[in-house]
RNA sequence: GCCCCGGUAGCUCAGUCGGAUAGAGCACCAGAUUCCUAAUCUGGGGGUCCCAUGUUCGAAUCAUGGUCGGGGCGCCA
């Protein structure tokens, strides 16, 4: 991912660039900062004595100027513009400058938080670079599960904080509707569709046994398939597990599925099983907040010849060659352990062929920069698939790869058992009708994504203290409350005459909760450089915390019009602030609870 | 065997680019409501940051070697 700096926080520039102008008249420590970002080195304070933000340039700086940190931190302080932003400076520690942000810095921040709105927090809208940002893709063999709730949630959540960036970002699923698998797919149907004509088949070992296979049997259209005998089906075939090979068997199945109902009529019931599954995963999905802005079918880079353009692109820069019969892909000249193949003996694409033309035609397609989320039981895909970008001419790190480690339920401190066979806790659908669609997108990206995540359904479901998301939640409930309350009691909100009353805001939980609403913007920008939504998920929960803190050591309606004015800017702010970070995280913000 | 991820409080986990006294929630203990929603708040105890060595002004963070746990290593998709 290129650019990872360079902020849209108006408190951090502000420090910023003080230091970098004050370094401006101090060449010999411009010299040893050369190669130093100035922005790198400012951070926020953990601890309020040390004041708003801080440097650690005069300790970075040691070295290469061969001078004490206090002394150049001395020097950098002399050197700093007055500012009206900055109330005080000093040296502490090893040599940390601390700045002293002034309460009007902290006034302009709401004031803008207010004036924007919904775009607050937001970077303004770039051309470049085009973002595709590839999710899900689950094989559309059946319903999806827990472990795809989290891609969905994690994706989801990571293109709207890129969105927030600034960059451009297109969201697709890749339809692994091609291939073995799908052949599978309708021979399971078909089988469960004689079973319904009273027609006494066994079911493969091998084939998808879930409880939808038999409502897609009930609900396809049939007509112009033929109708069989059981003797015609079975006669002469291999035997099953655990006797014989399942694989064999149900490629027998699936050979005398296309003789018995012909090319046509096979792909009648297949077709169909797979339109109706992927219809039921957008229909999931949709209800879930995850949309896209394509469904890329696999079928079509056959159809579209993608696969041959992408393979003779390898080929005229002399990326293949042939051994054995097959067609390979030199992938350990990227790295790689071995070389691929993409051509079979028996004259058929790997689908490691079809990904190479997939990740060709996103590059075609205009995306500079392509996200892929993965299992992480995907990773050591990762190398060659960027091989193959790399041959064809595609920079290596165009190609970005998120890995989601896996999801454990658990209920009663105990971990439920997810096999769809066992018929127990499985699906998406189930998970969102037991917690809710808020909790279930909170849990799901409140982990980073290379951690295993532990789902306590009990916890998510509690509509308690004890559930961060509620408490997130009420706290934007709570602002709109005390509006309906100042409603009740005929009194008005006057918002100039708030701003400009600020200055009243003195209590401790007033300026904690300013900071806190300042730091916004850039736990968005960290989050959306880090694809780790889970830094949102934290701030959101201590802002919350300052707002109830602050809620519960005072009042907001009193009777003093000026004072009640600007505290009621300040919740205003919280509430925008609030509001516009579940919104990314794809968690509602009700007016009530 | 090789590759990827993880190991931080009793539990679940944050910890950004190496930075000041390692944090949060839950659990546990003790409190708060004539007042805008108690779906809230206040206080407290609790640590071998898996181990070792190294790098340096400074390491939970970086490097190397271990160790434990999860995952991956097809002319499958």
């Amino acid at each position: 991912m290129p650019p990872r700096k360079s902020g849209p926080s108006v408190m951090k520039h502000i420090v910023t660039q003080l230091v970098e102008n004050a370094l401006a008249g101090l060449p010999e420590l411009a010299e040893a900062a050369s190669d130093l970002s100035i922005e790198d080195t400012v951070e926020r304070t953990r601890d309020a004595s040390h004041g708003d933000f801080a440097s650690n340039i005069a300790m970075r700086l040691a070295k290469p100027a061969r001078k004490n940190p206090r002394d150049i931190a001395a020097s950098i302080i002399d050197a700093l513009a007055e500012s009206a932003d900055v109330s005080r400076t000093e040296i502490a520690g090893p040599g940390f400058i601390n700045f002293h942000l002034s309460p009007s810095a902290f006034y302009a921040e709401l004031a803008s938080i207010l004036q924007k709105g919904d775009s607050y927090g937001r970077q303004p809208e770039r051309d470049a670079p085009k973002i595709l940002l590839e999710f899900v893709s689950a094989n559309p063999t059946g319903p999806l599960h827990v472990g795809h709730g989290r891609h969905a949630s994690y994706g989801a959540t990571v293109g709207n904080l890129l969105e927030a960036a600034g960059y451009p970002v297109h969201r697709e699923y890749y339809v692994n509707d091609a291939g073995r698998q799908m052949d599978i797919l309708g021979v399971s149907v078909w089988l469960r569709l004689l079973e319904k004509q009273g027609i006494a088949v066994p079911f493969p070992q091998g084939g998808y046994r879930g409880d939808y296979i038999r409502d897609i049997a009930a609900e396809i259209n049939i007509d112009g398939v033929n109708t069989v005998s059981a003797d015609a089906v079975l006669s002469d075939l291999p035997a099953d597990a655990p006797d014989g090979d399942k694989e064999a068997y149900v490629e027998a199945l699936i050979a005398r599925a296309k003789t018995l109902l012909g090319d046509t009529g096979f792909d009648q019931v297949r077709q169909q099983a797979l339109d109706s599954i992927r219809d039921d995963i957008e229909d999931d999905l949709a209800e879930f907040g995850v949309t896209f802005d394509t469904w890329y079918s696999e079928q079509s880079l056959t159809t579209s010849n993608r696969i041959d353009d992408a393979l003779n692109v390898l080929k005229e820069r002399g990326m293949l060659y042939e051994k054995d019969g097959a067609t390979w892909f030199p992938a350990t000249d990227f790295g790689d352990e071995k070389d691929r193949v993409v051509v079979r003996e028996n004259g058929i694409k790997t689908y490691f062929a079809s990904d190479i033309a997939y990740h060709f035609d996103k590059r075609e397609r205009g995306f500079d920069h392509l996200i892929d989320i993965l299992g992480a039981d995907h990773h050591g895909y990762v190398t060659r698939v960027r091989a193959g970008l790399e041959a064809m001419g595609y920079g290596a790190d165009s190609l970005e790869v998120e890995l989601m480690q896996f999801v454990a339920l658990y209920r009663g401190g105990k971990k439920v058992q997810m096999s769809t066979r066992s018929g127990e806790f499985d699906t998406l659908r189930q998970l969102r009708a037991e917690v809710g669609n808020d909790a279930a997108r909170f849990y799901y990206v409140s982990r980073s994504n290379d951690q295993h995540l532990e789902f306590d359904l009990d916890v998510a479901k509690s509509q308690s203290s004890d559930n961060p998301v509620y408490y997130i939640q009420y706290a934007h409930a709570r602002v709109a409350s005390v509006f309906r309350q100042l409603g009740e009691k005929s009194l008005a909100w006057n918002s100039d005459n708030g701003q400009k009353q600020l200055g009243l805001l003195l209590e401790p939980q007033e300026k904690t909760l300013m900071t806190s609403l300042s730091r916004y913007p850039e736990v968005v920008e960290l989050s959306a450089n880090n694809r780790a939504p889970q830094h949102l998920v934290h701030y959101l929960r201590d802002l919350a915390n300052d707002f109830h803190t602050y809620y519960n050591a005072h009042a907001f309606i009193v009777d003093n019009d000026a004072l009640r004015d600007a505290r009621l800017y300040l919740i205003s702010a919280t509430q925008v602030v609030i509001a516009n970070g579940l919104g990314i995280l794809g968690v509602s913000a009700p007016e009530k609870m």
